[in-house]
DNA sequence: TAATTTGTTCATTTTTTCTTGAACAAACTA
DNA sequence: TAGTTTGTTCAAGAAAAAATGAACAAATTA
């Protein structure tokens, strides 16, 4: 694990260290996960993939991030659950190879396939169970006030149904 | 602090616990902050005042969340900032008054420009410092794809600028 | 002026989330 | 078969984020 003493040259690592463009696109990839909500991990690994003009496998990734077997591990599982990256076969190597899926349209429908719709798919349920509460409320000023509310509730969703599947068009 | 011995009734909390449709109504924005990555108790807050006919003091917020005044404070500090709750002056009487501000745009539009705006900005900036690296990139293969690669982050980001007004219309 | 009410700030504690690394399984190889 | 390589899982530790509560300030009142 630990550098020996005596090096094999001709196995050592292609690269140990990243070029300050690498740096500087897995920092951007960094900062978008963070917006989105993610680990940083998520961004580094996409972001080193990103800018790798060859596939890279598992430990490369490993090594060229100075990350642990597990993160990369579970990042990749991610990532691929997303569309984010896929794994490419080479011929000749039993070694899973990751390239990154870089049609922003792509990314969008991985990112509102897996985290949007489950979540709002809760929020629906949590609302229809408001809805049953709502219309036992007694007749009284705020019985009616709290029907709004849940009325208005109810809107939001339906606005977000209409407005969601219209985001993919405007990322051709 | 503590509950004393003796309770003086006539000056005891208006409302300690919460109606049913009070809980269905927090717990529904408590998830919804989650997706925006805001804490639970930005939710819960806004939760409460969106179900109240009555404007809400700090006070009575603490009671009824059983939260600390610190959480409420910087909550509806935070809320106010994103416009998504507002303060009201109630005639002879010296606290300050809370009530939801509920239209969906507005809301839509204060989390735009106190969250997504200025992260943009970060990301435009890490940008341009990216497009300067890749400017002095040999004219290999390599330097050829990672310009490419570059030049797609400009491409997002420009899309990004384009789009993110358009969702101001589509939430009328 | 001293005491009270109202609200803010921020160091500390608590909770949640992320990362690590070791154990494990599966697929190959000698 | 025993050993190696490759990758996954998950308990435990580390790091980050959120909540608390006490100190403080400002405004008001007695």
């Amino acid at each position: 694990m630990t550098t020996p003493a005596t090096l094999d040259y001709a196995e050592r690592p292609a690269a140990l260290s990243l070029s300050a463009l690498e740096i500087g696109v897995i920092d951007f990839f960094v900062g978008a996960v963070k917006v989105l909500g993610m680990p940083k991990s998520i961004g580094e690994i996409y972001g080193l993939l990103f800018v790798s003009p060859e596939p890279l496998t598992l430990d490369s990734l490993v090594e060229r991030l100075s990350m642990s077997k597990g993160s990369a591990s579970q990042g990749l599982k991610l990532l691929r659950a997303f569309g984010a990256v896929k794994a490419i076969y080479q011929p000749g190597d039993r070694r899973d190879y990751f390239v990154a899926q870089t049609e922003l349209k792509q990314l969008a429908a991985g990112f509102m396939r897996e985290q949007i719709q489950p979540r709002l798919g809760h929020g629906e349920e949590r609302l229809s169970h408001l809805q049953g509460i709502a219309d036992t409320l007694p007749d009284s000023a705020t019985g009616d006030f709290q029907r709004d509310r849940v009325a208005r509730l109810n809107r939001w969703s339906k606005r977000g149904r209409e407005v969601l599947p219209l985001l993919g068009g405007l990322l051709d």
